[in-house]
DNA sequence: AAACGATTCAACCGCTACTAA
DNA sequence: CTTAGTAGCGGTTGAATCGTT
């Protein structure tokens, strides 16, 4: 009954890909196609799961996947389709060509939800926090929305002094020694890019 | 120089819908 | 129709890296 099963987890590899294993993957599907994902990681000569296979060459070897931090343009796409949608990332990234739904969670995960919450907009509901708290003083009992009110000003105090020390930063780094435009941020994503870069030529 | 906390993102986990036997 | 595998999705984790003290 059924079908044989994906693979025996025993006898599979986890954890980061190397180089030669990318290799093998890489020539494998540009050989014979992403058919049948259970067989890939076999016949490759893969001891790896065909889920993990699968998992690697969606988000990161396909080559059509695009490099580099994601534009305004992107950006502005991301917030409005999730207002509509919320996190249903494989529909929000079949809107951005070469970006991979893990790609998209991560970067709202890190950074537009930090930004929108900067912003004073609430990221689930896409809203001003001044409408929530309106909302919620009007469906709770003045009891309720003291204590309720108290604990979202010590999150929001939290949350207002990690972002002002860190615009201080990133100001004084800009200030200092930065070309225009740059900023910490993006330092750190050059580095990262570099990297990823030097990983792929080495392989 | 070392320890520590924050951040990023690749990879894994668990679930669901679909499909083959 | 039932059972079990596959593919794909979203949530979560943890290693690597960075900046700060």
């Amino acid at each position: 009954m059924g079908r044989v099963p994906c693979c025996e987890k025993d006898n599979v590899k986890r954890g980061q890909w190397t180089p030669e294993e990318d290799n093998k993957l890489a020539s494998y599907i540009a050989q014979h196609g992403t058919h049948n994902w259970r067989l890939i990681p076999k016949n490759a000569g893969l001891q790896r799961c065909g889920k993990s296979c699968r998992l690697r060459w969606t988000n990161y070897l396909r080559p059509d996947l695009k490099d580099g931090e994601f534009s305004e343009a992107e950006e502005q796409t991301i917030m409005r389709l999730h207002a509509v949608l919320g996190n249903r990332w494989s529909i929000i990234a079949a809107q951005l060509s070469g970006r991979t739904d893990n790609d998209v969670k991560n970067y709202w995960n890190t950074k537009l939800k930090k930004k929108l919450s900067g912003m004073g907009i609430d990221p689930v509901t896409h809203n001003p926090f001044s409408h929530l708290m309106a909302e919620i003083t009007t469906a709770l009992p003045p009891p309720h929305v003291a204590h309720l009110a108290e604990a979202a000003l010590s999150c929001f105090k939290d949350e207002m002094l990690h972002l002002l020390t860190k615009k201080r930063f990133d100001f004084q780094l800009q200030r200092s020694n930065a070309p225009q435009g740059t900023n910490a941020s993006t330092c750190l994503t050059t580095k990262m890019m570099r990297k990823r870069i030097m990983w792929r030529r080495s392989g």
